[in-house]
DNA sequence: GTGAAAGCGCTAACAG
DNA sequence: CTGTTAGCGCTTTCAC
C-alpha cells in the first residue's frame, strides 16, 4: 500500500512531471474519487457517500475511516466542476461593485472575499463602473458560471429597463438555487445588509447644524443611485426639520467631481459655513478645491464626509465623517448569501447597519460675526 | 416550431417558474447543446462543432446556419462547467494581492479584470494579507478550480518554505495547462510583467540629489517582499554613486507603518532635508508624522513617494512621486496570460514597464542656509 | 450498508 | 460532412 497508488486512467504524458506524493496536500488534487475509492477498496458511490455526509450514518464506521485513509494519502481534493455540473451550483460567490478602485468598495470587497474565504468558497469580482449593460452582461456570465450567490455592493440603478432586464436575471439564478444579497439600498426586494445612509445624512447634518451653522451646502453622487438618494433623504429632513433651506450639488463619488460640484456650490450658493459631502471619496476633491479658492478648512468653512474609510484619517485635515462599518457589511453580507443556501435565513429582510459620528478636524463651530 | 422547444429531460418543479422565452438571452442558459442539436435536428457533437470551430469548414454551410438559427432562437449559452470538467481547465483569471484594500492593487485588479471581462472572462480576486500560508490555501482552492490562469499581483516572498511550497502548486497549474505570470519581482523564473522599481528609486533619487539634498532618509517596504529589495536597491545605488550614506527604515506598505518608520528616522538620523517613501500608502502616515512632529512639507523636508495611486492628486500637499501605470501593468497581465494558453508566448520574460517621475509640491529646492 | 447505473452538459476520437 | 460512443469526476436513485 505504499508508493504511487495504481492509476490505469488515460495518463497524459506530462503528467509524470509531478509524481503523486501521497499524503502531501496541495499536488493539484490530481487522483480522483475513482483513485480514492479503488485504494480503500469500495466502489465510487460508497467514497462519496463517506467523504461526503460526514454526519449521517450511511455508510459503516469501519468502510469510512478505509475510505478517509485512502483520501488522505492520496491527497484527495475534489473537482468543484463536477461537483458544480452535478449539482448545477458552484462553490462560488461573485460580487459586483461599481468600481473596485474606490476605496470604499475595495474594503467591502476585502471582507467579503475573506469571509468567503474561510468558509472554502472563492470570490469573483465585478466591477461595473456603474454601466447598467456591464453590469448585466457581468450577470449573464455569473449565471453561465451557476456562482452559489451574487452579493451587489453598490447602490441599484433607477432605470426601468435595467430592473426589468436584472429581475429575469435573478428569476435564472433563484431557479438554480443561487442566492442574492444587497449590500446597499435597492428598489429590488432582495435579502440586504446596508448601511444606514439616510440615518447618517441626518446625524451628520443635526451635528452639524449643532454647531451653529445655518447655510450648509450639500454634495450627494448621482441621482440614479438609490444610495445618493438615501443620502439626500436624510440631509434633507434634517435641513427641513430645523428650518433650514437645503442646497445641493451632485458627483459620481470620484474625487475630480467632488471638488467640481463644491465650484459649483461655491457659484451658486457663495457663503455657506459648512459643507457636507456624502462620501468621503468626493470629500477629498472638495477639500482641494476649497484650497484652490483659498478658502481654509476649518476656519472658513466646515467639512463633513461620509464613509470613513480606513486609511483616510491621515490626511490633512483629518476628516469628520459618518462611518459605515465596511467590512462588517462585507461579512454580513457573506453570511446571508450561506443562510439563504441552507435555507436557514430569517426575517428581517433589510438589516440596517449602524453609523457612527466621527469627528476629527475639519468641523468646528461656527464663529458667530 | 413556434413556442416553447420540446424538453423531456428531467425538468424540476421548480423550473416552470420562469418559462422559457426562446430568442430572449438571458433567462439564465438554460437549454442546453442537446435542445439546440434537437431544435435544429442534427446530432449533439455535430451542434458542437457547429457554434465551437466557427472558423475552420467542419461542418456544411447550411447545417451551421440551422444550428445557428436554433442556438439563437433558445438563447443558448454554453455551460462552462461542463466545458472546463471535459476540458480539465476553465475560462477563468484570478489574481493574488497582498491586499485589495491597498489602492495599489485595487488599481491593478481594476485594469486586470476589465481585460479579462473583455475576453469573456471571469476574475476572482484572493487577497492574501502578506500571509504565506493563506496565500497557498488560495492557490490550492485555485488549482481545484482549474483557473485558467493566476496574476500574482504582489511581490514575491523571501522564504524558502513558501517558494519551495509554491513550486510544486504552480507545476501543478502549469500541468492542467494553466499559466501564471508575475506582475511584480520575484525569484520563480515566471513571465512576468513588472514596474520598474529599481529604476523608479533611481529616478526619484538622482532628482532630490539633483535638487541639492544631500541628507536623504529613505523609507521601504518589508524585507521579504522582493519589490521592497528592488527600491532599496535603486535608491541605494543612486546615492552611493553620489557618495552619500543612504539610512532606510522599513514599513509594511500601510500608512500607519510609513509613520512609524518615519518616526524612528526622526530619531535615528535627525536633520535630513528630504525623505523618500517607496510607497504612496506610506508617505501618506510619512506626511502625518512630520505635521504631528512640527515640520513643515515642503518648507523643512522634501517628501517623495513612489506608485502614483490615480485620485490622489488631490492631497495637501500634492505628493511627488514615481508613476507606474498600474493599469497598463494589469492589461499587460492579462494579455501575457492570453498568449501562455495559446502558447503564442514570446520573450523577453520579464518586460519591465516605464515609470514616470511626477514632480508636485511636496519636494522643492534645499536651500542652502 | 453497499454497488451498479444513470446522467449533469459538453467535446473529441472514431467510424461511416 | 455527420452520427455514435465514450468519457471528464461527481452524486444520487434504485436495487440487493
Amino acid at each position: 500500500m505504499s508508493g504511487r497508488p495504481p492509476r490505469d486512467g488515460p495518463a497524459r504524458s506530462s503528467e509524470g512531471r509531478t509524481a503523486a506524493r501521497p499524503g502531501v496536500a496541495g499536488e493539484g488534487g490530481r487522483s480522483s474519487l475513482t483513485d480514492v475509492a479503488r485504494l480503500a477498496g469500495v466502489s465510487v458511490s460508497t467514497a462519496s457517500r463517506a467523504l461526503r455526509h460526514s454526519g449521517i450514518h450511511l455508510v459503516a464506521a469501519t468502510t469510512r475511516r478505509r475510505v478517509e485513509a485512502a483520501a488522505k494519502e492520496l491527497g484527495y481534493r475534489p473537482n468543484p466542476l463536477a461537483r458544480g455540473l452535478r449539482a448545477r451550483r458552484m462553490d462560488t460567490f461573485a460580487i459586483m461593485v461599481h468600481d473596485v478602485a474606490d476605496p470604499y468598495f475595495a474594503e467591502i470587497v476585502r471582507a467579503a472575499t475573506s469571509a468567503a474565504s474561510g468558509a472554502g468558497y472563492l470570490t469573483v469580482v465585478c466591477s461595473s463602473d456603474r454601466d447598467p449593460d456591464t453590469e448585466l452582461r457581468y450577470v449573464d456570465l455569473l449565471i453561465d458560471h451557476r456562482v452559489a450567490a451574487v452579493l451587489f455592493a453598490g447602490g441599484g440603478l433607477e432605470d426601468r429597463a435595467y430592473q426589468r432586464a436584472m429581475a429575469h436575471r435573478i428569476a435564472a439564478i433563484r431557479a438554480y438555487g443561487g442566492a442574492v444579497v444587497a449590500l446597499a439600498p435597492r428598489v429590488e426586494r432582495w435579502p440586504t445588509e446596508v448601511t444606514d445612509n439616510r440615518g447618517g445624512a441626518r446625524l451628520m447634518t443635526e451635528y452639524l447644524i449643532g454647531l451653529g451653522h445655518r447655510k450648509i451646502a450639500f454634495v450627494t453622487g448621482p441621482a440614479n443611485v438609490h444610495t445618493s438618494v438615501e443620502r439626500w433623504r436624510g440631509h434633507r429632513e434634517a435641513m427641513l426639520a430645523a428650518g433650514l433651506e437645503p442646497v445641493m450639488e451632485r458627483g459620481d463619488f470620484r474625487p475630480e467631481e467632488g471638488a467640481a460640484a463644491t465650484r459649483r456650490l461655491l457659484e451658486r450658493a457663495p457663503g455657506f459655513t459648512a459643507l457636507f459631502v456624502a462620501s468621503d471619496t468626493m470629500a477629498v476633491g472638495a477639500l482641494a478645491e476649497l484650497r484652490r479658492q483659498g478658502l481654509r478648512v476649518p476656519e472658513d468653512v466646515s467639512v463633513a464626509g461620509f464613509g470613513d474609510v480606513p486609511g483616510w484619517e491621515f490626511r490633512d485635515p483629518p476628516l469628520t465623517t459618518i462611518r459605515s462599518n465596511l467590512g462588517a457589511i462585507g461579512e454580513a453580507g457573506v453570511r446571508r448569501a450561506m443562510s439563504q443556501l441552507n435555507g436557514t435565513d430569517k426575517p428581517p429582510r433589510v438589516r440596517v447597519h449602524p453609523v457612527e459620528l466621527v469627528v476629527r478636524d475639519s468641523t468646528r463651530p461656527l464663529e458667530r460675526v
